[in-house]
DNA sequence: TAGCGGTTGGG
DNA sequence: CCAACCGCT
């Protein structure tokens, strides 16, 4: 080791240089070797899907091109194992510290805990950040110090914090880098021959990379924003933010994010803005949601995996292959849920309610296990998100203590009516029925014959009936209901009594396996009809053996007319998405974000930190805070270890894929109980 | 007109 | 579950 040694960035989902308390902190502690490590293995299951590794593979090359023009590069090692691939780093540079910014998944605190330890027993000082949320989850707790279990207190806790989120670091000026010439940089590789024709596509819609990042905040926020209350429940209209694969990878900070939306907050205040000021706390309420998927994650950190409210796992789930297929083909029969799942399949992108829509009929009308769909949404967005779309599948589900409740049923034709009231979206995804008129775009099984003649539609022929009549699936799924509580009662009296272990415990080791083998036979477009008697399953599902479905190619040939021409569905030209010219049309000097500028054009004095110290300077008093924000400490957290556990193989070093990070720790997962938080509540 | 049931939104 | 809302009595 050379004397004095560098020190290691870490980059993981923080892929960007401003507001970067990790790479700030490196900056000045002296020069710098910057690395990522692509180990994908170690995700087990959650193997990134192939526009997710698009988007990071763009990412990432704008990184470096970032880093570069500050004087160093992105050191790029390809591993199974994040640790050893650390470890040869250090080895090859002779750095001495390590810095990096927190992540919340199990995974990752389970291994960064484990690089700590592994490290710091090398006499390596490592340091790690808050740069993902606007507080640290361990530092939002209610009245008797518990955490929250409902987002509500959650978030107004949050905007009440005796501390104001810090205030977003500027990019560094330039970057001494330290001697990475011993390190071999490897080529990462993170699509194949068969998935570049589809990525293609995407570079037109979406630019990736911190900067570009920056121009969607700013564009939304002088545009859409003021709009977003109005706007934020039509299908298609392009007045969400699009930042979420942006927030994903880290490209820009939450809180910048906030700061910049406060600082409209004021401002539209001052003006008695009202439908601004509506607009502003529901974007807020989003990134809210955002924050407490990661506090979920940290307080329940197999929530991606169980439903948090215990009774769930007694929920006799349809398993229907044939049902999942239709609806991941969009063949359902439902106008507005088929239009989502075909662009959901075409982009990688659904509008925030879509996904609501289509993830509800899969879980309440097809009674699907909720996990398959989540699975899918893994491998097919754009901006997948364990933590975020582990929350939200658990609040379809009926599984949060404040989510909705499992027995209501929302009816597609009727939130067709409300969120694309003109078929405009429908037609567009659904172009089977383009020529349908919009009274019955949304119910076309009710349309005369005549009416559908004039269309060109067949129904169950190129367009399906209704795969499971709504009357029919609530009539299921109330037989369902009260199968699980009696299932459930089942369990806590054998419990009590102390008989059996429980039927919970045991279920846990009998998933549902996902389906194996998801291509799909191409002439097999039949969707499933409703079975005389369906297949249920009374366990709670595993996690999807999917991993290979990296490729889901075989889908895409719908192998629908009007999709067919062009084999694969592109990404329209008129679809609902943002498209470069408009970004750039943004007024430049709206907010500048030049290295050069030293502070934000904040009315309210929120002025941007030029270093980690500074902000301790600033908030020195409150010595609390300040702790864990740069705290080495990765707060103790201990995974359950119930006999919850997959095969997975453990390597030499101990550290093995997926779940095999998460045993021989004790055992704290909390299921909650939804009967005693009845009361409580 | 206050009050009722049904519906919807909400995280 | 609960609050807001709607149409109706």
């Amino acid at each position: 080791m050379s004397g004095g040694g560098c020190s290691i960035v870490w980059f993981r989902r923080d892929l960007r240089i401003e507001d970067n308390p990790a790479l700030t902190a490196a900056v000045r502690a002296g020069a710098v070797v910057a690395v990522f490590i692509w180990a994908p293995e170690e995700e087990g299951h959650y193997y990134p899907g192939r526009v997710s590794r698009w988007w990071l593979k763009q990412s990432l090359a704008h990184l470096d091109s970032s880093l570069r023009s500050l004087g160093t590069f992105l050191l790029t090692k390809r591993s199974t194992n994040t640790i050893s691939a650390l470890l040869d780093v250090f080895k090859a540079t002779g750095a001495s510290h390590l810095f990096f910014n927190h992540l919340y998944d199990p995974l990752s605190l389970i291994r960064d805990h484990r690089v700590k330890e592994v490290l710091s027993a090398q006499g390596i000082r490592v340091r790690s950040y808050n740069a993902d949320l606007l507080y640290e989850p361990w530092d939002v707790k209610d009245a008797n110090g518990n955490p929250f279990t409902t987002f509500a207190g959650f978030w107004e806790r949050c905007l009440s914090m005796p501390c104001d989120p810090e205030a977003p670091l500027l990019p560094p000026k330039r970057i001494v880098s330290g001697d990475a010439s011993r390190c071999l940089c490897d080529t990462l590789v993170f699509e194949d021959e068969s998935e570049k024709g589809s990525n293609a596509l995407l570079a037109r819609a979406w630019s990736p990379g911190w900067s570009n990042a920056d121009k969607a905040l700013t564009t939304f926020i002088n545009g859409p924003l003021l709009e977003y209350s109005k706007n934020r429940r039509k299908a298609d209209s392009a007045t969400t933010s699009f930042l979420s694969p942006h927030l994903h990878f880290g490209e820009v900070s939450v809180r910048k994010v906030f700061h910049l939306v406060r600082m409209k907050q004021v401002l539209w205040a001052n003006e008695g803005n009202k439908a601004g000021e509506e607009s502003v706390n529901l974007f807020l309420k989003s990134i809210g949601l955002r924050e407490y998927s990661r506090y979920m994650s940290f307080n329940h950190p197999y929530s991606h995996e169980r439903p948090l409210l215990g009774h769930l796992k007694f929920f006799p789930w349809v398993v229907d292959e044939g049902y999942f297929k239709a609806w991941r083909q969009g063949r359902t029969g439902y106008p507005l849920v088929d239009a989502g799942m075909r662009e959901l399949w075409a982009t990688g992108w659904l509008h925030d309610r879509i996904r609501v829509v289509v993830s509800s009929f899969f879980v309440k009308v097809l009674q699907l296990p909720w996990r398959w769909g989540m699975k899918y949404f893994w491998d097919t967005l754009l901006d997948a998100d364990l933590e975020s779309d582990a929350l939200g599948w658990q609040y379809i589900s009926g599984t949060l203590p404040d989510s909705r409740e499992f027995d209501r049923i929302d009816n597609p034709q009727l939130e067709g009516y409300k969120f694309d009231p003109n078929g405009e979206y429908v037609r567009r995804w659904l172009p089977e029925l383009s020529r349908l008129p919009t009274e019955w775009i949304h119910h076309p099984w009710n349309a005369p014959e005549s009416v559908l003649q004039a269309a060109g539609i067949e129904l169950g022929s190129n367009y399906p009936l209704p795969i499971v009549g709504l009357d029919a699936a609530k009539a299921r799924l109330e037989e369902a209901l009260s199968e699980m509580w009696q299932q459930e009662a089942a369990s806590r009296a054998a419990i009590e009594n102390g008989t059996e272990e429980g039927l919970g415990d045991s279920s846990e080791s009998i998933p549902i396996a996902f389906p194996q083998d998801i291509a799909m036979d191409e002439e097999d477009i039949e969707p499933a009809r409703v079975n005389a008697h369906t297949v249920r399953c009374y366990e709670d599902q595993m996690v999807p053996s999917m991993t290979s479905s990296v490729r889901l190619e075989d889908e895409s040939s719908l192998n629908i007319q009007s999709t067919a021409e062009d084999g694969r569905a592109e990404v329209p030209t008129n679809a609902n998405l943002p498209q470069e010219p408009a970004r750039d049309a943004v007024n430049p000097r709206a907010m500048p974000t030049a290295p050069t500028q030293t502070r934000l054009p904040y009315t309210a004095g929120i002025a941007l930190r030029t270093s980690v110290e500074d902000s301790t300077a600033e908030s020195s008093s409150s010595s609390d805070v300040r702790r864990e924000r740069d705290g080495g400490v990765v707060p103790v957290w201990s995974p359950p270890s119930s006999s919850y556990t997959e095969q997975f193989v453990v390597d030499e070093n101990g550290i093995g894929t997926s779940s095999s990070f998460l045993q021989g720790h004790q055992q704290t997962h909390q299921i909650i109980n939804w009967r005693r938080l009845s009361q409580t509540g």
